[in-house]
DNA sequence: TTTGGTATTGAAATTGATTTTCATTTAGTG
DNA sequence: CACTAAATGAAAATCAATTTCAATACCAAA
C-alpha cells in the first residue's frame, strides 16, 4: 500500500495507514462519522479531518466510492469486484446489498443507446426491510386504533 | 388543487399557489434554488422557506419526490406516471431521463426475493453525456501534451 | 360579515455535514 | 543530516437544509 501510494505521488503516514486499515477493516457504506469512530478508538489523537481527508484519498485512488442516500450523510463504499446495487431501509435507515450483475448489462445497454458513457451505476431499491416490517405489523397488531400522524418534514439526520 | 389541499388539511394561498404553479412549469429535476429564483421573478416578496415548505409540501402529497445525485443538491421531481431512471453529467452537472420500464420490473423482482417492501426506485447512471465528451475531444484536440492534474477534492458545490 | 383559532409566511437564526485554512510537524529524497 | 513538499489537527468557514418566532392570512362557524 506505501508503494501503491508512493507511485500516485503520496506519503505515508501512521495516520494514514490506521485510516485505510480501518476503512478496510469496517463493512461497506461507511460514513466519515463512523470511521472517524472507530480511528478514534485506536488512537486518540487523529483528527477529524485527517480521516476526512483520507477517505477521500481513498476514493481518489479508486479504492473506494461515495453512496449517496437521501438522509444527507455520504457513505462509502469499497470499490469491490462486483457491482451491487442497495436496499435502502427508510425506517432503520441500513443499507443491504444486492448484486447487479444482470442489471447493470442492460443498463449499459441503454447508456450506450443514448450516446452516455458510463462511468458508473447507482441503483437504489428504497422501502421498508423485513425486520422493520415485521416489528410495524407487531405494533400495529397492539394498537390498532392510533393512526400516527403524518410528520411535515423530513425526520432530522442522525446524530 | 385548492380542494385537494383542503381534504388533506392544508390551506391555500397566494405563494403557496405560486410555488405550485411554478413548479410543475419547470421541468424535472427543480432544485430548490431554482423554483426560489423561478417565483422570485413573479413574486419578489416570496421568502425562501416558503418556497422551501410548499416544495416539501408537494412532496408530502405525493406529487413530486427528492432526487439526490451525489453534488449535495436536492431536486424535485415531479411524479408522474412513468418511471425513469437519469443520466447524470459529472462534468456539466445535467439530468437526463431514460425509460425503466423493463428494468424496474427486474428490481421489483430482486427485491421481492429478499423480501423487501419496495417503495421506490433510484436508477442513476454517471458519466459523460455526448455533448461534454465532444468538447472533451475537440479540447484533446487542441492540447495533445498538458494532462490535466486530478484534483484531490471534490468540486465545490454549485451556486 | 365578523370573529377566532389555526395554518402560513418571511426573515433570521440554527443545524449538521462537509470542506478549507493555517500554523506546525513529518515523511521521504538526496 | 537537511531540505522540501505533503500531511496533520484544530478551528473556522461553507453551504444546503431546517427550524424558530412574531406577524399575517385563511377559512369555518357564528
Amino acid at each position: 500500500m506505501r508503494e501503491f501510494l508512493k507511485t500516485k505521488g503520496y506519503k505515508m503516514t501512521p495516520q494514514r495507514e490506521l485510516v485505510f486499515r480501518s476503512f478496510f477493516e469496517l463493512g461497506e457504506h461507511v460514513s466519515v462519522d463512523e470511521l472517524f469512530d472507530r480511528v478514534k478508538r485506536i488512537d486518540e489523537s487523529v483528527g477529524y479531518s485527517t480521516v476526512w481527508r483520507n477517505l477521500k484519498l481513498i476514493c481518489e485512488v479508486g479504492l473506494a466510492r461515495e453512496v449517496t442516500v437521501g438522509d444527507g450523510v455520504t457513505r462509502y463504499d469499497r470499490v469491490t469486484r462486483k457491482p451491487h446495487g442497495h436496499f435502502y431501509c427508510l425506517k432503520c435507515k441500513s443499507l443491504q446489498e444486492f448484486d447487479l450483475n444482470e442489471i447493470a448489462g442492460r443498463l449499459s445497454k441503454v447508456a450506450t443507446a443514448e450516446k452516455f458513457e458510463t462511468e458508473s451505476f447507482k441503483v437504489e431499491i428504497e422501502g421498508v426491510c423485513k425486520s422493520c416490517r415485521d416489528k410495524e405489523n407487531k405494533k400495529a397488531k397492539r394498537n390498532l386504533s392510533t393512526s400516527p400522524k403524518i410528520s411535515r418534514t423530513k425526520p432530522s439526520r442522525q446524530k
